[in-house]
DNA sequence: CGCTTATTTGAGAGAAGTCAAGTACGGTGG
DNA sequence: CCACCGTACTTGACTTCTCTCAAATAAGCG
């Protein structure tokens, strides 16, 4: 499968890496600008950058934004295309990942409800974003939204925070792909998947959706599909989790998760040579 | 070895991760505020967040920040303690490192002359940063250059370029750690020291220094000294580079170091089974 | 010069990858 | 409602890349 990829980059790829050729975004709707009761009315609006801003400036930002749908599985924007936007997801689930040149693919985050995308590249994008649910997003023109930051610091500052957050656990997750084993890997990610489905319901949740499959997983913890698929069916058989097909997981054993996380007993590795 | 850091932390630790015992602080020279006459004349002026301000407004930096002075392998601040400062490089290498509990260490990121750091986490240090060379650093309270921003938009908007420039290079990092193998690993890292290095003397330069050893490398790259030593061998074999002693290393052929970077040629790997 | 520490090299082991086959699941249409 | 199909996931057998352990060599320093 040859799949041409915006107007720059030419890629072959496995079927495994994008299985459904209708990527194109074609169908995804956008209105020149949000309806005014669409602000505030979102659902977003508490945990996104809009947090900041009070019902009459969330006004002016809804006359920056078009309101975009995207299906599943539809590109956002692509590696290497002019960055004119900054994209903040009002509901759904999206994907950031880059890409070699052969296909190998690395996924850098996942962004849920009230994350925003966009603004870290410099002229050009230096990622892909594609949708894993069906998805609604509030795109900005990157230019009016840095004019904003004069005129309204508290929304620079909620931006700037919002970076370093990211930053941080882009710190977290190069730990784990540098330094963790296979069932460290996916212990950390149930854990903190569970953090993130707490933080948008506001109560913390045993029970956990993955809207990414197998391949996004591994391609998020720098394993492969059978590698991660036999992580889950370990946990499984320890108890540590409950598998209600592939999509549904509760954690059993927060506290052995979390340990099992950052490397089992503490007591365990060469680290023991005392001289 | 057991190892005292900082007052909170208390780890075990290999001879490879932190060979000499003598890493307190105590030895650190600070001055109060900076001679003024210093930041006129400093030698990261250009390069550092300190280059969008003139020389007055230099000055009101300079009355904030403290000048320190570190050897190698002096630790600067640990994962952990309270983040009071920001801290930036006016001349020498440092490490940013974090730790799982059993002391496997992966590095984050290598920072030289006008970089900075100590931004990015909340209340805590999220990650520990030890200089690799004599180090010498302006260390400004927080708090202060938090301030700053109001009455210096410019400097705002500079630290956030740099964070956000800083966060797109994580995002490179983190496809290497996840996807690169042992030998692209080590071409990539020897293409982004040698960028950094011509940054720095404002030309480009294919002979470069490495400040960092082995060790440090490998915790870098996700590897182990073994396996980064031996890739050293395979390149200078194939002429690739010209190893002189352990820390000073030619480029010998760009381009062909920078597709192996990629992953060698192009047509190489799985991608290439079109269906 | 002799000691310590860092790096390189070699041989063998193991964790994760690859390839291949089997199973479960979800949607569609008779 | 069930059979069929395609996709996603799981499981098994085998391979390989990197790690581990061990020893040799090189480099740095008092």
């Amino acid at each position: 499968m040859v799949l041409t990829i915006g107007k720059t980059l030419s890629l072959r790829l496995t079927s495994i890496h994008s299985p459904d050729p209708q990527i194109e975004n074609a169908h995804s709707k956008a209105y020149n600008h949000l309806d005014q009761k669409i602000c505030q009315g979102c659902a977003s609006k508490h945990v996104s950058l809009c947090n900041v801003m009070d019902n009459d400036d969330l006004n002016i930002l809804s006359r920056l934004s078009s309101n975009i749908h995207k299906k599943a599985k539809q590109i956002i924007c692509t590696e290497g295309d002019n960055a004119k936007y900054l994209y903040n997801i009002r509901s759904g689930a999206v994907r950031i990942s880059k890409m070699l040149p052969d296909g190998r693919r690395q996924i850098t985050g996942f962004l849920f409800t009230g994350d925003f995308f966009g603004l870290s590249c410099g002229a050009q994008h230096s990622y892909t974003a594609e949708a894993i649910t069906p998805v609604e997003i509030c795109r900005f023109p990157r230019k009016k939204i840095i004019e904003l930051f004069q005129e309204f610091p508290n929304l620079n500052e909620r931006v700037f925070d919002m970076t370093r957050t990211e930053l941080n656990s882009t710190h977290a997750q190069m730990l784990l792909l540098g330094r963790k084993t296979a069932k460290e890997k996916l212990c950390s990610f149930l854990l903190t998947m569970r953090k993130k489905t707490s933080l948008l319901a506001k109560k913390s949740k045993d029970e956990i959706g993955l809207p990414m499959n197998r391949s996004d997983i591994a391609d998020y913890l720098g394993l492969t599909i059978e590698t991660v698929s036999r992580q889950f069916t370990n946990l499984n058989k320890l108890g540590l989790i409950k598998l209600d097909g592939a999509d549904k997981v509760s954690l059993k054993n927060i506290e052995r998760l979390s340990i099992m996380a950052e490397g089992g007993r503490i007591l365990s590795r060469k680290a023991y040579k005392t001289p």
